[in-house]
DNA sequence: CGGCGTACCGTACTTAGTACGGTGATGGTA
DNA sequence: TACCATCACCGTACTAAGTACGGTACGCCG
Protein backbone atom coordinates (compact mmCIF):
# COMPACT_ATOMS: atom_id res chain seq x y z
CA UNK A 1 0.00 0.00 0.00
CA UNK A 2 0.77 3.37 -0.15
CA UNK A 3 -0.01 7.22 1.13
CA UNK A 4 -3.62 5.42 2.20
CA UNK A 5 -5.12 7.73 4.44
CA UNK A 6 -8.22 8.00 2.74
CA UNK A 7 -10.99 6.50 4.33
CA UNK A 8 -12.73 3.71 2.07
CA UNK A 9 -12.22 1.01 -0.35
CA UNK A 10 -8.61 1.32 -2.46
CA UNK A 11 -8.87 1.87 -5.85
CA UNK A 12 -8.94 -0.95 -8.27
CA UNK A 13 -10.07 -2.01 -11.82
CA UNK A 14 -13.38 -2.78 -10.71
CA UNK A 15 -14.02 0.68 -8.81
CA UNK A 16 -12.74 2.28 -11.98
CA UNK A 17 -15.00 0.46 -14.12
CA UNK A 18 -18.08 1.00 -11.95
CA UNK A 19 -17.20 4.77 -11.43
CA UNK A 20 -16.81 4.88 -15.49
CA UNK A 21 -20.17 3.39 -16.13
CA UNK A 22 -22.20 5.71 -13.69
CA UNK A 23 -20.69 8.78 -15.34
CA UNK A 24 -21.69 7.73 -19.00
CA UNK A 25 -24.96 7.19 -17.59
CA UNK A 26 -25.13 10.49 -16.07
CA UNK A 27 -23.78 12.73 -18.57
CA UNK A 28 -23.22 10.82 -22.06
CA UNK A 29 -19.75 9.41 -22.76
CA UNK A 30 -18.45 12.67 -23.89
CA UNK A 31 -18.94 12.86 -19.87
CA UNK A 32 -16.85 10.16 -19.14
CA UNK A 33 -12.82 12.30 -18.61
CA UNK A 34 -10.24 10.69 -16.99
CA UNK A 35 -10.72 13.69 -15.02
CA UNK A 36 -14.05 13.68 -13.98
CA UNK A 37 -13.76 9.88 -13.20
CA UNK A 38 -10.70 10.48 -10.93
CA UNK A 39 -12.56 12.69 -9.57
CA UNK A 40 -15.60 10.67 -8.52
CA UNK A 41 -13.16 8.19 -6.79
CA UNK A 42 -11.75 10.86 -5.01
CA UNK A 43 -8.20 10.51 -6.71
CA UNK A 44 -5.71 12.34 -8.90
CA UNK A 45 -6.25 11.81 -12.26
CA UNK A 46 -2.66 9.72 -13.04
CA UNK A 47 -3.52 7.40 -10.21
CA UNK A 48 -6.32 5.95 -12.46
CA UNK A 49 -3.72 4.77 -15.14
CA UNK A 50 -2.21 2.49 -12.41
CA UNK A 51 -5.23 0.17 -12.79
CA UNK A 52 -5.95 0.44 -16.40
CA UNK A 53 -3.70 1.30 -19.43
CA UNK A 54 -5.44 3.80 -21.09
CA UNK A 55 -8.67 4.74 -21.99
CA UNK A 56 -9.90 2.41 -24.40
CA UNK A 57 -9.05 -0.11 -21.96
CA UNK A 58 -11.70 1.91 -20.09
CA UNK A 59 -14.30 1.91 -22.80
CA UNK A 60 -13.55 -2.11 -23.47
CA UNK A 61 -14.45 -2.09 -20.15
CA UNK A 62 -17.63 -0.68 -19.70
CA UNK A 63 -18.91 -2.15 -22.69
CA UNK A 64 -18.10 -4.92 -21.04
CA UNK A 65 -20.28 -4.38 -17.72
CA UNK A 66 -23.28 -3.70 -19.98
CA UNK A 67 -22.72 -7.35 -21.30
CA UNK A 68 -22.31 -8.95 -17.81
CA UNK A 69 -25.58 -6.89 -16.70
CA UNK A 70 -27.31 -8.88 -19.78
CA UNK A 71 -29.53 -12.13 -18.22
CA UNK A 72 -28.61 -15.17 -19.67
CA UNK A 73 -30.47 -17.90 -21.27
CA UNK A 74 -30.40 -21.28 -19.48
CA UNK A 75 -29.65 -23.80 -22.10
CA UNK A 76 -32.09 -26.60 -22.04
CA UNK A 77 -34.97 -24.31 -21.00
CA UNK A 78 -37.66 -23.77 -23.84
CA UNK A 79 -35.79 -21.78 -26.49
CA UNK A 80 -38.24 -18.98 -27.15
CA UNK A 81 -38.81 -18.14 -23.61
CA UNK A 82 -34.97 -17.94 -22.85
CA UNK A 83 -33.96 -16.23 -26.14
CA UNK A 84 -37.39 -14.01 -25.25
CA UNK A 85 -35.83 -12.95 -21.67
CA UNK A 86 -32.64 -12.60 -22.68
CA UNK A 87 -33.50 -10.13 -25.52
CA UNK A 88 -35.91 -8.19 -23.30
CA UNK A 89 -33.15 -7.99 -20.67
CA UNK A 90 -30.13 -6.89 -23.43
CA UNK A 91 -32.73 -4.35 -24.49
CA UNK A 92 -32.74 -2.98 -20.89
CA UNK A 93 -29.03 -3.13 -20.27
CA UNK A 94 -29.19 -1.08 -24.07
CA UNK A 95 -31.33 1.54 -22.48
CA UNK A 96 -30.08 1.70 -18.90
CA UNK A 97 -26.44 2.75 -20.95
CA UNK A 98 -27.12 4.16 -23.93
CA UNK A 99 -23.88 5.25 -24.82
CA UNK A 100 -22.92 1.32 -25.21
CA UNK A 101 -24.28 0.88 -28.50
CA UNK A 102 -21.62 3.62 -29.96
CA UNK A 103 -19.18 1.98 -28.52
CA UNK A 104 -19.64 -1.11 -29.77
CA UNK A 105 -19.34 -0.23 -33.14
CA UNK A 106 -15.46 0.81 -32.58
CA UNK A 107 -14.65 -1.71 -30.58
CA UNK A 108 -13.18 -5.27 -31.98
CA UNK A 109 -12.10 -6.83 -29.12
CA UNK A 110 -14.39 -8.48 -26.78
CA UNK A 111 -14.18 -8.65 -22.91
CA UNK A 112 -14.73 -12.31 -20.85
CA UNK A 113 -18.79 -10.62 -19.93
CA UNK A 114 -18.88 -11.04 -24.14
CA UNK A 115 -17.98 -13.70 -24.68
CA UNK A 116 -19.59 -15.64 -21.92
CA UNK A 117 -22.73 -14.29 -23.21
CA UNK A 118 -22.64 -15.42 -26.62
CA UNK A 119 -21.35 -18.55 -25.87
CA UNK A 120 -24.06 -19.11 -23.21
CA UNK A 121 -26.53 -17.57 -26.22
CA UNK A 122 -25.25 -19.92 -29.01
CA UNK A 123 -25.64 -23.23 -26.42
CA UNK A 124 -29.01 -22.74 -25.97
CA UNK A 125 -29.70 -22.42 -29.55
CA UNK A 126 -27.23 -25.38 -30.17
CA UNK A 127 -29.55 -27.64 -27.19
CA UNK A 128 -32.47 -26.54 -28.37
CA UNK A 129 -31.79 -28.02 -31.66
CA UNK A 130 -30.83 -25.86 -34.38
CA UNK A 131 -27.81 -26.67 -36.30
CA UNK A 132 -24.59 -24.79 -36.10
CA UNK A 133 -25.86 -23.00 -39.35
CA UNK A 134 -29.38 -22.20 -38.41
CA UNK A 135 -27.44 -20.95 -35.17
CA UNK A 136 -25.35 -18.55 -36.93
CA UNK A 137 -28.34 -17.22 -38.67
CA UNK A 138 -30.26 -17.12 -35.73
CA UNK A 139 -27.77 -15.12 -33.69
CA UNK A 140 -27.05 -12.97 -36.23
CA UNK A 141 -31.05 -12.16 -36.26
CA UNK A 142 -31.62 -11.64 -33.33
CA UNK A 143 -28.51 -9.62 -32.09
CA UNK A 144 -29.04 -7.39 -35.29
CA UNK A 145 -32.82 -6.69 -34.24
CA UNK A 146 -32.06 -6.14 -30.48
CA UNK A 147 -28.57 -3.93 -30.94
CA UNK A 148 -31.00 -2.01 -34.13
CA UNK A 149 -33.87 -1.07 -31.09
CA UNK A 150 -30.96 0.10 -29.11
CA UNK A 151 -29.60 2.27 -31.86
CA UNK A 152 -33.90 3.32 -32.35
CA UNK A 153 -34.41 4.13 -29.13
CA UNK A 154 -30.56 6.21 -28.19
CA UNK A 155 -31.85 8.25 -31.01
CA UNK A 156 -34.75 9.13 -30.62
CA UNK A 157 -35.02 12.71 -29.29
CA UNK A 158 -38.20 11.46 -26.50
CA UNK A 159 -37.28 8.28 -24.24
CA UNK A 160 -40.77 6.47 -22.03
CA UNK A 161 -44.52 6.51 -22.86
CA UNK A 162 -46.38 9.80 -23.82
CA UNK A 163 -43.51 12.18 -24.49
CA UNK A 164 -43.43 11.67 -27.69
CA UNK A 165 -45.68 13.33 -28.99
CA UNK A 166 -44.69 17.00 -27.82
CA UNK A 167 -41.34 16.38 -28.98
CA UNK A 168 -42.94 14.95 -32.74
CA UNK A 169 -45.17 18.26 -32.98
CA UNK A 170 -41.98 20.64 -32.04
CA UNK A 171 -39.86 19.03 -34.52
CA UNK A 172 -42.82 18.75 -37.24
CA UNK A 173 -43.46 22.64 -36.46
CA UNK A 174 -39.82 23.27 -38.51
CA UNK A 175 -40.84 21.40 -41.66
CA UNK A 176 -41.86 23.32 -44.77
CA UNK A 177 -45.61 23.72 -45.12
CA UNK A 178 -46.98 19.48 -47.05
CA UNK A 179 -43.29 18.52 -46.47
CA UNK A 180 -42.77 14.95 -45.45
CA UNK A 181 -46.44 13.50 -45.21
CA UNK A 182 -46.00 10.48 -44.37
CA UNK A 183 -44.41 11.39 -41.06
CA UNK A 184 -46.71 13.62 -40.23
CA UNK A 185 -49.42 10.94 -40.90
CA UNK A 186 -47.85 8.27 -38.57
CA UNK A 187 -47.42 11.47 -35.80
CA UNK A 188 -50.67 12.27 -35.98
CA UNK A 189 -52.26 9.01 -35.70
CA UNK A 190 -49.79 7.16 -34.09
CA UNK A 191 -47.04 8.59 -32.14
CA UNK A 192 -49.00 11.44 -30.25
CA UNK A 193 -51.89 9.29 -29.77
CA UNK A 194 -51.87 8.79 -25.72
CA UNK A 195 -49.72 5.80 -24.39
CA UNK A 196 -47.35 5.80 -27.24
CA UNK A 197 -44.11 4.01 -26.42
CA UNK A 198 -42.09 3.32 -29.43
CA UNK A 199 -40.53 0.90 -26.36
CA UNK A 200 -43.57 -1.35 -27.10
CA UNK A 201 -42.94 -1.84 -30.82
CA UNK A 202 -39.87 -3.90 -29.06
CA UNK A 203 -42.35 -7.12 -28.52
CA UNK A 204 -43.76 -6.97 -31.98
CA UNK A 205 -40.46 -7.77 -34.40
CA UNK A 206 -39.19 -10.19 -31.35
CA UNK A 207 -41.83 -12.24 -32.01
CA UNK A 208 -42.47 -11.92 -35.77
CA UNK A 209 -38.52 -13.14 -35.80
CA UNK A 210 -39.12 -15.76 -32.96
CA UNK A 211 -42.19 -17.25 -34.99
CA UNK A 212 -39.69 -17.36 -38.39
CA UNK A 213 -36.97 -19.10 -36.41
CA UNK A 214 -39.46 -21.64 -34.54
CA UNK A 215 -40.19 -22.30 -38.21
CA UNK A 216 -36.62 -22.85 -39.70
CA UNK A 217 -36.79 -25.22 -36.90
CA UNK A 218 -39.85 -27.43 -37.59
CA UNK B 1 -15.17 36.60 -51.66
CA UNK B 2 -12.07 37.75 -50.08
CA UNK B 3 -8.31 36.32 -50.83
CA UNK B 4 -9.04 33.91 -53.61
CA UNK B 5 -5.71 33.50 -54.54
CA UNK B 6 -6.48 29.47 -54.78
CA UNK B 7 -7.15 27.86 -57.34
CA UNK B 8 -10.09 25.27 -57.01
CA UNK B 9 -13.90 26.04 -55.79
CA UNK B 10 -14.42 28.16 -52.84
CA UNK B 11 -15.35 26.38 -49.76
CA UNK B 12 -18.72 25.30 -48.94
CA UNK B 13 -21.01 23.19 -46.60
CA UNK B 14 -21.08 20.91 -48.93
CA UNK B 15 -17.14 20.07 -49.92
CA UNK B 16 -16.91 20.18 -45.82
CA UNK B 17 -19.29 17.63 -45.38
CA UNK B 18 -18.16 15.54 -48.17
CA UNK B 19 -14.08 15.87 -47.34
CA UNK B 20 -15.32 15.39 -43.62
CA UNK B 21 -17.02 11.47 -44.85
CA UNK B 22 -13.97 10.61 -47.03
CA UNK B 23 -11.69 11.59 -43.71
CA UNK B 24 -13.89 9.54 -41.67
CA UNK B 25 -14.01 6.50 -44.17
CA UNK B 26 -10.19 6.73 -44.44
CA UNK B 27 -9.00 6.63 -40.71
CA UNK B 28 -12.32 6.80 -38.64
CA UNK B 29 -14.50 8.78 -36.74
CA UNK B 30 -11.38 9.72 -34.51
CA UNK B 31 -9.10 10.78 -36.81
CA UNK B 32 -11.83 13.77 -38.17
CA UNK B 33 -10.50 16.57 -36.79
CA UNK B 34 -11.64 20.40 -37.54
CA UNK B 35 -7.42 20.62 -38.31
CA UNK B 36 -7.18 17.73 -40.36
CA UNK B 37 -10.48 18.60 -42.57
CA UNK B 38 -9.01 21.93 -42.84
CA UNK B 39 -5.63 20.26 -44.34
CA UNK B 40 -7.35 18.00 -46.81
CA UNK B 41 -9.42 21.04 -48.28
CA UNK B 42 -6.52 23.60 -48.17
CA UNK B 43 -7.66 26.40 -45.43
CA UNK B 44 -6.80 26.78 -42.22
CA UNK B 45 -8.59 25.47 -39.28
CA UNK B 46 -10.91 28.22 -38.49
CA UNK B 47 -11.97 28.63 -41.90
CA UNK B 48 -14.28 26.21 -41.40
CA UNK B 49 -16.67 27.84 -39.11
CA UNK B 50 -17.26 29.99 -42.18
CA UNK B 51 -19.44 27.34 -43.23
CA UNK B 52 -20.62 25.10 -39.95
CA UNK B 53 -21.43 26.46 -36.63
CA UNK B 54 -18.93 23.45 -35.07
CA UNK B 55 -18.48 20.37 -34.79
CA UNK B 56 -21.67 18.88 -34.12
CA UNK B 57 -23.14 20.16 -36.64
CA UNK B 58 -20.29 18.49 -38.98
CA UNK B 59 -21.34 14.92 -37.63
CA UNK B 60 -25.36 15.26 -38.24
CA UNK B 61 -24.18 16.51 -41.82
CA UNK B 62 -22.12 13.48 -42.69
CA UNK B 63 -24.54 11.31 -40.60
CA UNK B 64 -27.27 12.76 -43.34
CA UNK B 65 -24.80 12.50 -46.16
CA UNK B 66 -24.69 8.59 -45.41
CA UNK B 67 -28.78 8.46 -45.27
CA UNK B 68 -28.49 10.16 -48.88
CA UNK B 69 -26.24 7.39 -50.29
CA UNK B 70 -29.09 4.99 -49.67
CA UNK B 71 -31.61 4.24 -52.54
CA UNK B 72 -35.22 4.87 -51.87
CA UNK B 73 -37.77 2.26 -52.12
CA UNK B 74 -40.55 3.29 -55.30
CA UNK B 75 -44.07 3.95 -53.14
CA UNK B 76 -46.45 2.14 -55.76
CA UNK B 77 -43.86 -0.68 -56.54
CA UNK B 78 -43.82 -4.66 -55.09
CA UNK B 79 -43.04 -3.81 -51.66
CA UNK B 80 -41.19 -6.51 -51.02
CA UNK B 81 -38.91 -6.23 -53.61
CA UNK B 82 -38.46 -2.28 -52.77
CA UNK B 83 -37.60 -3.16 -48.99
CA UNK B 84 -35.25 -5.39 -49.77
CA UNK B 85 -33.42 -2.97 -52.09
CA UNK B 86 -33.55 -0.24 -50.02
CA UNK B 87 -32.50 -2.76 -46.94
CA UNK B 88 -29.46 -4.14 -49.32
CA UNK B 89 -28.16 -0.53 -49.85
CA UNK B 90 -28.51 0.67 -46.41
CA UNK B 91 -26.22 -2.15 -45.48
CA UNK B 92 -23.75 -1.17 -47.96
CA UNK B 93 -23.71 2.51 -47.03
CA UNK B 94 -23.33 1.07 -43.63
CA UNK B 95 -20.48 -0.93 -44.28
CA UNK B 96 -18.74 1.80 -46.32
CA UNK B 97 -19.35 4.62 -43.35
CA UNK B 98 -19.18 2.26 -40.62
CA UNK B 99 -18.56 5.10 -38.08
CA UNK B 100 -22.58 6.30 -38.91
CA UNK B 101 -24.00 3.98 -36.45
CA UNK B 102 -21.89 5.02 -33.70
CA UNK B 103 -22.69 8.43 -34.42
CA UNK B 104 -26.30 7.67 -34.96
CA UNK B 105 -26.87 6.70 -31.17
CA UNK B 106 -25.94 10.54 -30.24
CA UNK B 107 -27.40 12.34 -32.39
CA UNK B 108 -31.11 13.11 -31.94
CA UNK B 109 -31.59 15.86 -34.81
CA UNK B 110 -32.30 14.03 -38.43
CA UNK B 111 -31.59 15.73 -41.13
CA UNK B 112 -33.21 16.72 -44.26
CA UNK B 113 -31.78 13.73 -46.25
CA UNK B 114 -32.67 11.27 -43.16
CA UNK B 115 -36.47 12.76 -43.54
CA UNK B 116 -36.93 12.36 -46.60
CA UNK B 117 -35.98 8.54 -46.77
CA UNK B 118 -37.64 7.57 -43.59
CA UNK B 119 -40.86 9.57 -45.12
CA UNK B 120 -40.22 7.61 -48.68
CA UNK B 121 -40.36 4.17 -47.06
CA UNK B 122 -43.47 4.77 -44.90
CA UNK B 123 -44.85 5.50 -47.93
CA UNK B 124 -43.94 2.73 -49.73
CA UNK B 125 -45.65 0.67 -46.84
CA UNK B 126 -48.80 2.42 -46.39
CA UNK B 127 -49.13 2.46 -50.32
CA UNK B 128 -48.39 -1.39 -50.25
CA UNK B 129 -51.65 -1.75 -47.77
CA UNK B 130 -49.83 -1.40 -44.67
CA UNK B 131 -51.60 0.14 -41.75
CA UNK B 132 -50.79 3.30 -39.97
CA UNK B 133 -50.05 0.88 -36.72
CA UNK B 134 -48.65 -2.03 -39.55
CA UNK B 135 -46.41 0.13 -40.70
CA UNK B 136 -44.76 1.69 -37.46
CA UNK B 137 -44.09 -2.47 -36.59
CA UNK B 138 -42.62 -3.01 -39.81
CA UNK B 139 -40.60 0.04 -39.99
CA UNK B 140 -39.07 -0.41 -36.38
CA UNK B 141 -38.41 -3.81 -36.79
CA UNK B 142 -36.29 -3.42 -40.74
CA UNK B 143 -34.47 -0.68 -39.44
CA UNK B 144 -33.31 -1.87 -36.19
CA UNK B 145 -32.53 -4.81 -38.27
CA UNK B 146 -30.54 -2.92 -40.90
CA UNK B 147 -28.80 -0.53 -37.95
CA UNK B 148 -28.24 -3.87 -35.63
CA UNK B 149 -26.51 -5.57 -38.54
CA UNK B 150 -24.60 -3.16 -39.19
CA UNK B 151 -23.35 -2.58 -35.52
CA UNK B 152 -22.34 -6.24 -35.98
CA UNK B 153 -20.47 -5.58 -38.83
CA UNK B 154 -18.36 -2.68 -37.50
CA UNK B 155 -17.41 -4.57 -34.69
CA UNK B 156 -16.12 -7.61 -35.98
CA UNK B 157 -12.44 -7.47 -36.30
CA UNK B 158 -12.64 -8.90 -39.76
CA UNK B 159 -14.10 -7.98 -42.98
CA UNK B 160 -15.40 -9.45 -46.21
CA UNK B 161 -14.94 -13.24 -46.94
CA UNK B 162 -12.80 -15.97 -46.03
CA UNK B 163 -10.78 -13.41 -43.22
CA UNK B 164 -12.28 -14.28 -40.72
CA UNK B 165 -11.29 -18.02 -40.36
CA UNK B 166 -7.49 -16.28 -39.44
CA UNK B 167 -8.21 -13.68 -37.09
CA UNK B 168 -11.05 -16.13 -35.29
CA UNK B 169 -8.21 -18.73 -34.43
CA UNK B 170 -5.98 -16.09 -33.58
CA UNK B 171 -8.57 -14.79 -30.99
CA UNK B 172 -8.63 -18.12 -29.36
CA UNK B 173 -5.77 -18.84 -29.28
CA UNK B 174 -5.90 -16.60 -26.05
CA UNK B 175 -8.77 -18.72 -24.23
CA UNK B 176 -8.29 -20.85 -21.70
CA UNK B 177 -8.02 -24.45 -22.32
CA UNK B 178 -12.11 -25.67 -22.42
CA UNK B 179 -13.34 -22.38 -22.68
CA UNK B 180 -16.27 -21.12 -24.64
CA UNK B 181 -16.50 -24.48 -26.52
CA UNK B 182 -19.78 -23.19 -28.42
CA UNK B 183 -18.08 -20.09 -29.72
CA UNK B 184 -15.50 -22.72 -30.99
CA UNK B 185 -17.34 -25.26 -32.34
CA UNK B 186 -18.98 -21.95 -34.06
CA UNK B 187 -15.59 -20.95 -35.39
CA UNK B 188 -14.47 -24.40 -36.30
CA UNK B 189 -17.22 -25.41 -38.16
CA UNK B 190 -19.11 -22.34 -39.79
CA UNK B 191 -16.66 -19.31 -39.73
CA UNK B 192 -13.40 -20.67 -40.58
CA UNK B 193 -15.18 -22.77 -43.32
CA UNK B 194 -13.71 -21.16 -47.06
CA UNK B 195 -15.98 -18.77 -48.46
CA UNK B 196 -17.35 -17.68 -44.61
CA UNK B 197 -18.76 -14.30 -45.17
CA UNK B 198 -20.58 -13.02 -42.44
CA UNK B 199 -22.34 -10.71 -44.89
CA UNK B 200 -24.14 -13.19 -46.63
CA UNK B 201 -26.21 -13.64 -43.06
CA UNK B 202 -28.00 -10.31 -44.27
CA UNK B 203 -30.44 -11.87 -46.38
CA UNK B 204 -31.51 -14.99 -44.40
CA UNK B 205 -32.52 -12.39 -41.72
CA UNK B 206 -34.13 -10.01 -44.03
CA UNK B 207 -36.23 -12.90 -46.04
CA UNK B 208 -37.32 -14.12 -42.22
CA UNK B 209 -38.67 -10.48 -41.58
CA UNK B 210 -40.24 -9.72 -44.80
CA UNK B 211 -41.82 -13.46 -44.72
CA UNK B 212 -43.08 -12.24 -41.29
CA UNK B 213 -44.57 -8.71 -42.63
CA UNK B 214 -46.27 -10.02 -45.40
CA UNK B 215 -48.36 -12.74 -43.45
CA UNK B 216 -49.30 -9.73 -41.16
CA UNK B 217 -50.55 -7.75 -44.24
CA UNK B 218 -52.95 -10.96 -45.30
C1' DC C 1 16.67 0.24 10.84
C1' DG C 2 17.50 0.63 6.09
C1' DG C 3 15.99 -0.38 1.66
C1' DC C 4 12.26 -1.58 -1.55
C1' DG C 5 7.89 -2.29 -3.83
C1' DT C 6 3.49 -0.33 -4.49
C1' DA C 7 0.01 2.98 -4.93
C1' DC C 8 -0.68 7.32 -5.62
C1' DC C 9 0.44 11.93 -7.48
C1' DG C 10 2.69 16.75 -9.67
C1' DT C 11 4.12 18.63 -13.65
C1' DA C 12 4.04 19.36 -18.14
C1' DC C 13 3.64 18.18 -23.08
C1' DT C 14 0.57 17.39 -27.02
C1' DT C 15 -3.62 17.61 -29.52
C1' DA C 16 -8.32 19.26 -30.18
C1' DG C 17 -12.26 22.55 -30.28
C1' DT C 18 -13.17 27.07 -30.85
C1' DA C 19 -13.67 32.32 -29.11
C1' DC C 20 -12.23 36.67 -30.67
C1' DG C 21 -10.68 39.90 -33.39
C1' DG C 22 -8.35 40.94 -37.58
C1' DT C 23 -7.40 41.62 -42.86
C1' DG C 24 -7.62 42.06 -47.43
C1' DA C 25 -10.18 41.54 -51.75
C1' DT C 26 -14.58 42.47 -54.07
C1' DG C 27 -18.51 44.48 -55.54
C1' DG C 28 -21.83 48.15 -54.97
C1' DT C 29 -22.61 52.97 -54.79
C1' DA C 30 -22.00 57.95 -55.24
C1' DT D 1 -13.02 56.89 -59.84
C1' DA D 2 -13.07 56.91 -54.76
C1' DC D 3 -14.91 54.93 -51.08
C1' DC D 4 -16.70 51.65 -48.08
C1' DA D 5 -19.24 47.72 -46.43
C1' DT D 6 -19.33 42.89 -46.63
C1' DC D 7 -17.66 38.51 -46.80
C1' DA D 8 -14.36 34.74 -46.84
C1' DC D 9 -10.60 33.51 -44.78
C1' DC D 10 -7.15 33.47 -41.07
C1' DG D 11 -3.64 34.33 -36.60
C1' DT D 12 -3.53 33.96 -31.99
C1' DA D 13 -4.54 32.07 -27.98
C1' DC D 14 -7.43 29.89 -24.39
C1' DT D 15 -9.42 25.70 -22.43
C1' DA D 16 -9.89 20.89 -21.87
C1' DA D 17 -8.38 16.19 -22.35
C1' DG D 18 -5.11 12.13 -22.68
C1' DT D 19 -1.12 10.73 -20.85
C1' DA D 20 4.42 10.42 -20.50
C1' DC D 21 7.73 10.83 -17.00
C1' DG D 22 9.52 10.99 -12.90
C1' DG D 23 8.67 11.63 -8.06
C1' DT D 24 7.14 10.48 -3.05
C1' DA D 25 5.53 8.40 0.99
C1' DC D 26 3.83 4.46 3.30
C1' DG D 27 4.30 -0.14 5.04
C1' DC D 28 6.75 -4.31 4.90
C1' DC D 29 10.75 -7.33 4.88
C1' DG D 30 14.91 -8.57 6.36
Amino acid sequence: MSRRIKEGPPLSRERVLRAAVELADAGGIASLTIRSLAERLDVKPMSVYHHVANKEEILDGIVDQVFAEIELPRPGGDWRAEMRRRADSARRALRRHSWAIGLMESRATPGAASLHHHDTVLACLRTAGFSVEQTAHAYALLDSYIYGFAVQEAGLPFEGADTAGTVAEAIMEHFPEGAYPHLVEMAAQHITKPGYDFGNEFGFGLELILDGLASALH
